[in-house]
DNA sequence: AAGGAGCCCAACCGCAATTAC
DNA sequence: CGTAATTGCGGTTGGGCTCCT
């Protein structure tokens, strides 16, 4: 216990109930002033801390789930040590749950894995056609809903005719390929510039960042000759997985 | 029982990014 | 514009716990 100065390490149950009490009545921010109208002796850093990965209500503990370990390894394999981003996917876990369980629990298990894999791929590739009748998930097509709260105001009332609807276009030969042509506008249409209606340029990289990572994955996929379920059930996972990011606010389901 | 090795996770620190002025 | 203040991010640390010898 520092004399003067600030406090540091564990916190304890009192200084949670001042924190907590403080942000009740003012609200998140301004964390320069939190210490003081909390009545804590913190410096302001480990105040917002302390509430971002700890006090915030709806904060997840306890185990992740297989699905959250699933997405934590697929979207660090494509935005790498991004933790915010990738915890930004798993509703209730913070940037700090996410680092700590990969740090602990799947960087190791991941470069164990890596070695016995290349073994059991080849064993596989035999078998891989029986699993082709395993379900498919199918792309969802999206319309833009006339509700969207970014679309309110000077919202561009033409984007609807940038992004194709799936339709039954008689050039694509299947469903597949309609969404794939689909993805691929999206893609294109996001590339724009000039999306000034959207709520933060560096959230739109974001956002563009992901789709394009995932994007550009199913496509190599697709080039590999890889078989049309796994392709198809990468289209539907990303399309999924994309579904409650801000961005498909823009979207009727 | 003791102690030490290893693990887990909350919290710290430095710096980058963003916002305010 | 520039720069100061503020916020956010990610690497890292260290304390407490469990397990093993």
């Amino acid at each position: 216990m520092e004399h003067l100065g600030v406090r540091k390490g564990a916190w304890t149950e009192e200084e949670d109930i001042l924190l907590r009490k403080c942000i009740e009545k003012f609200g998140e921010g301004k964390w320069r002033q939190v210490p003081f109208k909390a009545g804590l002796r913190r410096c302001h850093k480990s105040c917002r801390l302390r509430w971002l990965t700890y006090l915030k209500p709806g904060i997840k503990r306890g185990e992740f789930a297989e699905d959250e370990v699933d997405l934590i390894i697929r979207l660090h394999k494509l935005l790498g040590n991004k933790w915010s981003l990738i915890a930004g996917r798993l509703p209730g876990r913070t940037s700090n749950d996410v680092k700590n369980y990969w740090n602990c629990h799947l960087s190791r298990r991941l470069t164990m894995q890596k070695g016995a894999q290349s073994q059991i791929k080849s064993i596989n590739t035999t078998t891989a056609n029986a699993a082709v009748a395993t379900k498919i998930i199918m792309p969802k097509p999206h319309s833009f809903s006339p509700n969207s709260k970014w679309l309110s105001g000077a919202g561009p009332s033409t984007i609807a005719t940038q992004v194709p609807k799936m339709s039954n276009n008689p050039m694509l030969e299947s469903p597949q390929e309609e969404s794939t042509v689909w993805w691929k506008s999206l893609l294109a249409y996001v590339d724009q510039e000039d999306h000034t209606w959207w709520p933060k340029s560096t959230e739109v990289g974001q956002e563009k960042d992901l789709l394009q990572s995932f994007v550009a994955e199913e496509m190599e996929m697709m080039g590999k000759d890889e078989d049309k379920a796994t392709v198809e059930n990468g289209f539907g996972e990303l399309d999924n997985m994309l579904l409650d990011v801000d961005l498909w606010g823009l979207f009727e389901t």
